[in-house]
DNA sequence: GGGCGGTCGGACAGACCTGTCCGTGCGCTG
DNA sequence: CAGCGCACGGACAGGTCTGTCCGACCGCCC
């Protein structure tokens, strides 16, 4: 939705891409310099300022790949979770349990990052946009559920997910994301006036379902 | 608790330490360079190193300061919500909409650093160390509520906490605060089999009880 | 008055960063 | 074969960063 715009395909240019991304996510923005970009990517300088007018493109251009990417997975792991929409909703911590017990994994790349930008540069506005796209769908989400307030439970679900990415990557393991899912199974059933009490609802996969997330961190 | 080892005083010292958090917090560690951090606290480049090893020592120090600003102010905001532990418990999200409302806030002070540095650095441990801190803390607010299972109920919050504090500071205004604290109330009444149902629990104080934070952003 | 600790202002070294530019080579197409 | 597009390696400019060092000043205590 956000964007995808032009998207010229060449070999070179997803290979820049996917090591940027990649040590980006790993070290930080700014903490890895386009030295190190080429060097890890067998690139020339002069190739990626080719493709790229400036780092700070780059780094859009990351940002704007992780977004597309994250949604997929996202809703993959939604929809194998089940047909119901309440265990769809379930499975985005099926999601961030498998992202966050990744090994390397350092939290958000997309709050990572906007945390080492000002409010109103591109990388801030497309970290922005990015949750904010996760929220709507969440809030469809929450309506197909039959939730009271679809809008609170859907900004409810954001702070967890947020919070899930940030305090796992302070506190690695599963145990963030596995307590973050069951107190989403609590406000599901306490927003969702419809049939509740059916005593705990299935676990739903818990393990990897559908392929991998892409490069992305967070 | 974590620290405070030997904190010699001095107008100086106390002088580069606010306004290195105030430009850490406005713009990020590696975004601040030690000749701002002098120009903007008037201070010769030699004192700053006379106080201060290096820059990642004067780092580690404002975040030491941070923790303990931050603790004692969520410390004051529980007790101001009450002395029921219930109260208590949601009186930290009081303190995380004053927080987040702010002008100017940009996310959690400790993750945004956290996020800069690889896993294993002083700034990061710290990081690790401060959540840590304050989820062993909301740990024993959890147990004096009553919740059958402290530990998680404790986490879970932990996860609303850093939620809200990273979706605030992309979606400014204080609906996150407050999502997550209705959240929060949710979870609290689930997991408290005390006196259930008494009807929704008074609003506590909504706006700023006790003092300023100090210089801690989120 | 004299010494001294703390601070100031600024120059400096050495490293690193982004972005530009050059000449070279390789593979494809006409 | 000739021409062209693309990528290569690497030098380079101009700026910024951290951390060191030096001379001077100022207030305080002996």
């Amino acid at each position: 939705m956000s964007l995808s715009e032009s998207a010229p395909r060449s070999p070179v240019r997803e290979r820049i891409l996917s090591t940027a991304t990649a040590l980006f996510d790993a070290y930080g923005v700014r903490a890895v310099g386009v030295d190190r970009i080429i060097a890890e990517s067998g690139v020339a300088k002069a190739t990626l300022y080719a493709h790229f007018r400036s780092k700070d493109e780059l780094v859009l251009t990351c940002l704007q790949q992780a977004d597309h990417n994250r949604r997929d997975y996202l809703r993959q792991m939604a929809r194998a979770a089940g047909e119901d929409p309440r265990d769809q909703l379930l499975g985005v911590f099926d999601a961030l349990r498998t992202i966050t017990v990744r090994e390397g994994f350092r939290g958000c790349a997309f709050v990572n990052t906007a945390g080492e930008m000002m409010p109103g540069t591109a990388p801030h506005t497309a970290t922005a946009e990015h949750k904010r796209a996760v929220r709507t769908w969440l809030t469809e989400l929450a309506a197909a559920a039959g939730a009271a307030d679809p809008e609170l439970l859907a900004l409810q679900f954001s702070v967890l997910v947020d919070g899930t990415l940030a305090a796992a990557s302070l506190h690695p393991g599963p145990a963030v994301a596995e307590a973050a899912r069951e107190a989403a199974r609590t406000l599901i059933e306490q927003s969702c006036p419809a049939r509740r009490a059916k005593g705990p609802r299935a676990k739903g996969p818990r393990t990897d379902g559908p392929g991998a997330d892409g490069p992305g961190a967070g």
